[in-house]
RNA sequence: GCUGACGUAGCUCAAUUGGCAGAGCACUUGAUUUGUAAUCAAGCGGUUGCGAGUUCGAUUCUCGCCGUCAGCUCCA
């Protein structure tokens, strides 16, 4: 234990060094000036500060602003300097946690009165004094007993303490200026390293997260070590602004919303022919290997009951009042899975007819909290393209991959990359842990077999089986859970579902639930920030808009017109107002294509056609031609329009 | 559901300390017939989210409810 720890170098080259010995000594003996640049160091692959003293060896690399690893650093030390600020201005904050997280940092307070605007002003200046001040992170380690005494006035850090009870944890502290937090760390070495920063928002959270315990004021914020990126990231959130599905929609005319129906969309005739042309799309794919059943909304609980949900999922679920039996006995189905199990198991199957998938596409209805409501992409009211693959066991592998080709392919036709996560048994579910044993094992086995990369979500299985999900990044850089391919080996147990076997005897099938897009609703969501509103000519409301230069023109724009529309196209004629006016209302509308007609268009038969977005630049082409274009724009599902020497 | 903020014309927003509720766009009508991002003019449009309270007087102050937003919790 006693003998020196050998370090080594990136260049191979080796230290050794005594335990205890702080990587600050380390470091300026490999030089003075990387010892300025330095913000951590990486020891056998763990960050930890320049003032941690060393208690092993390994391979040793010096972070400095350039590498990755020291963004979390950084912003974990911006945590430090704004509880510092806020310690200054408002002493009897009580301090929670303060973590970097993907974007930022945040801290939680606890304090009589909600922070205001102004308050994030001045907390801010007061941040910019601490960083000015370049006070040194110093670090400290203490016993249980001396931490109890130095937060004795901080009743949440002494809550985090006496998790410590017992555990051979080293409890360390940091203190800059005036301010000492209970804190592993690692820190930057001074607050003049938080040089480019801004508190952005705040916002009420539970006490470590539990809705139980009290609301702490949260304040978040971001920190980066060039100005250029923190811009180009205060940039990103305006862009993702601007993007925001809930303003497209309204500009766009795809959806509103009422309070008389609070998180159920209201589809206008633009948006829902895009609803309807996803929904074509998926029925197109599912032709050939999937049947599509339509089955009811409404069931009387003893579904429920038999499926688990009633149990653990009701509060969840809208209730019915049913006048004969004067009780809330029936409720609307927030899940397609029992209609396809009763169908399955209303008569014999062969295992040579497996696998059998059903596919539905019916209205579902989820009773959310009024605060989760947001939008497009979590509603009470929505629509799954849905699927249930009965199947057997020796076939879970082949259909596990056949499934990702098929959500992975529809992914790719809007240019849109999945992130796969595997997600494990959750705390509040059904079935042995045996049966869940065995659906982990198949799942992930037939996960591993198809040599895709995959993150965990441990627990976050739903609440009969353990699932792939299929998790999308939109333009604000949220993750959004999308498709999901989950095993399930309960619902076969509760429905009693059987086939027979080449054995002649019975055999319990296994059930895949499927979504591709999740639900329509989520999906136009993060198609229309995806593509900002522009959306492929294929998928767009309205594809060509006609424009005759003069109301003379207006009927040959109309036969044109009428041209398109008897080839498949959606076109629209437009024939009121300025020409100046007509193109600024088609590209405010996002319409890919606009056909202008003028005299001399309508003596050559032609149009003079414009691409959304790419101002006047024109091209002059036979009618027919145009149509044949945009035919095989729409078949082939581009992703753009084209324009000249581009496309069909 | 919880914490906070917000709610004014169809839309986006104004309205000194409580004192007659405005503008642009949209819409209607008239004129204009236009060659690639807003032609001109006139007109219409409001129980200031809903309900109480304070006040001579409330868009403005207070309370309750509804909805939306930022988060928390939850989640397709």
């Amino acid at each position: 234990m006693s003998s020196l720890l050998i370090l080594t170098l990136p260049d191979g080259a080796t230290r050794e060094v005594a335990p205890g010995t702080l990587p600050r000594e380390v470091v300026a003996s490999i030089g003075p000036r990387l010892l300025l640049a330095a913000v951590a160091v990486s020891v056998d692959g763990e960050v930890q500060d320049l003032v941690t003293p060393l208690r092993k060896g390994g391979a040793f690399t010096v972070i400095t602003d350039k590498d990755p690893r020291a963004l979390a650093v950084l912003r974990h030390s911006g945590a430090h300097v704004l509880a510092t600020a806020v310690r200054r201005l408002r002493p009897e904050a009580k301090i929670g946690f303060g973590p970097a997280i993907d974007d930022g940092f945040y801290y939680d307070f606890e304090v009589d009165k909600p922070f205001t605007p102004e308050d994030l002003a001045a907390f801010e200046a007061e941040m910019r004094k601490v960083a000015a001040e370049k006070l040194p992170f110093v670090r400290a380690e203490v016993s249980q007993a001396e931490a109890g005494v130095v937060f004795a006035d901080d009743p949440l850090k002494l809550e985090r303490l006496a998790d410590f009870e017992g555990s051979d944890e080293v409890i360390s502290t940091y203190t800059d200026g005036g301010f000492t937090d209970l804190c592993r760390g690692p820190h930057v070495p001074d607050t003049s390293h938080l040089k480019h920063f801004k508190l952005l928002h705040t916002a009420g959270a539970y006490w470590r997260g539990d809705e139980k315990r009290q609301m702490l004021q949260r304040i978040y914020a971001t920190a980066f070590f060039k100005k250029e990126e923190l811009d180009a990231h205060l940039h990103r959130i305006e862009e993702a602004k601007r993007r925001d599905h809930r303003v497209l929609g309204k500009s766009l005319d795809l959806f509103q919303f009422f309070p008389v129906s609070p998180g159920s969309a209201f589809w206008t005739p633009r948006g829902t022919q895009l609803y309807l042309t996803l929904e074509h799309f998926v029925r197109e794919r599912q032709q050939e290997h999937f049947l599509e059943v339509k089955t009811p909304i409404l069931y009387t609980k003893k579904l429920w009951e038999q499926s688990g949900h009633w149990g653990k999922y009701k509060e969840n679920m809208f209730l019915v009042y049913n006048n004969e039996t004067e009780e809330h006995d029936t409720s609307l189905k927030p899940m397609n899975c029992p209609s396809h199990h009763l169908f399955y198991a209303s008569h014999k199957h062969s295992y040579r007819e497996l696998p059998i998938r059903y596919a539905t596409f019916d209205v579902l209805h989820r009773n959310e909290v009024s605060g989760a409501l947001s939008g497009l992409t979590r509603v009470r009211q929505f629509a799954q393209d849905d699927c249930h693959i009965y199947l057997r066991k020796d076939q879970i592998a082949d259909e596990v991959k056949f499934l990702m080709d098929f959500i992975l392919g529809y992914y790719d036709t809007f240019g849109l990359a999945a992130t796969l996560r595997f997600a494990t048994r959750p705390e509040v579910r059904i079935g042995s842990d045996e049966l869940w044993d065995s659906a982990e094992a198949a799942l992930r086995a037939a996960l591993e077999s198809t040599g895709r990369a995959y993150e965990m979500k441990p627990g976050d299985g739903a609440f009969y089986g353990p699932k792939i999900d299929f998790d999308v990044t939109d333009s604000i850089g949220r993750q959004w859970q999308l498709g999901t391919i989950q095993l399930d080996y309960n619902a076969p147990e509760r429905f009693d579902l059987e086939y027979v076997g080449e054995d002649n005897a019975a055999h319990r099938p296994v059930v895949i639930h499927r979504a591709v897009s999740g639900s329509f609703e989520r999906f136009i969501a993060i198609l229309i920030e995806h593509f900002a509103g522009a959306f492929p000519v294929w998928l767009a409301p309205e594809q060509v808009r006609v424009l005759p230069i003069s109301d003379e023109l207006a009927d040959v724009a109309k036969t044109v017109t009428e041209q398109m529309k008897a080839a498949g196209i959606r076109a629209h004629l437009e024939t009121s107002e300025s020409l100046n006016y007509r193109i600024r209302q088609a590209e405010v509308m996002k319409v890919p294509y606009m056909a202008v007609i003028g005299k001399r268009e309508a003596e050559a038969g032609t149009i003079a056609v414009r691409v959304r977005g790419e101002g006047k630049k024109q091209e002059v082409v036979s009618v027919d031609a145009f149509i044949e274009r945009v035919r095989g724009e729409i078949a082939a599902r581009a992703l753009t329009p084209s324009s000249e020497g581009q496309g069909a």
